[in-house]
DNA sequence: TCGGATCTTCTACAGTTGTAGTACGACAGG
DNA sequence: CCTGTCGTACTACAACTGTAGAAGATCCGA
């Protein structure tokens, strides 16, 4: 059978720094040219070579992450997985493969080592108090 | 000077899954000897060759992350890093690629689309009340 | 003392990532 | 019409990762 559909990437993705970089210009901007995006990253002190930028959206396209359209000789992408699931993913990712997959570790250590200021903790606070369940 | 002071690696740890899980052998017996390593990721359902884990452990410790003694022929290894230490790095990490450097932006995530039970929430919440600061 | 069992060290190789040059098509200004 | 300019596609290459075979040193048991 046709074997041309391809995975859809969204099994358990991981981004390095700098792909994360690229997908979060796309996520703020809904959809940018490879010279915008390069733009983008020049202007956050990341100065890259225009071809570098295209290889770089062409490498996330063919993984399936962003998706790009024609318009006249220039390619505009738009993300095809979502900030959340991302985040999700690797958050998943991170806490299964450092902290057993036990929630409550990831934020133990967030609390303990992390350096967090009050703000931060009371801000976690409400959060979690405004979230449902027993408070035993 | 004498430059073959090798950068001792705290600064900025990441690892893979698979470096990960060598670490974890480490960490969790305090010391291991490459038959020993390889046969603990074996019991894992990770079964390598001998020489894949010997080679992982000599890249591992050329990052300075590990450490080896002799003995006899044998090398045995003891992690140079504390899980604390890489666990602290790698939530940096992705909290400031991720998230914004913002822990209550990961928090939320956790809270929002983690797929806690109300156990684990409860478990958040009590570690968050023994914490000092105001709880406005 | 000889052969297998063990170990380390070296070498290899494919895949991914960061980075960019080259080639080549299209288009706009003079 | 010609020449830059802009854009993509292709190629390249070093570093790192996952994986392991080949070589060579040793040690143990018969």
């Amino acid at each position: 059978m046709d074997e041309s559909i391809n995975d859809d990437g969204k099994g358990d993705v991981s981004l390095s720094e700098l792909q994360l970089a690229l997908m979060r210009v796309l996520w703020a901007r809904g959809q940018a040219s490879t010279a915008e995006v390069a733009e983008a990253l020049r202007d956050q002190q990341r100065p890259l070579a225009h071809t570098t930028v295209a290889t770089l959206l062409t490498r996330l396209e063919k993984r399936g992450l962003i998706a790009s359209e024609r318009d006249g000789r220039a390619l505009v992408y738009r993300a095809a997985v979502s900030e959340p699931e991302v985040q999700r993913s690797m958050v998943s990712g991170l806490l299964s493969t450092l902290f057993g997959g036990r929630p409550e570790a990831l934020l133990s250590h967030l609390v303990e080592e992390g350096g967090l200021g009050d703000d931060d903790l009371a801000r976690m606070r409400a959060l979690l108090k405004s979230k449902g369940g027993r408070h035993d």
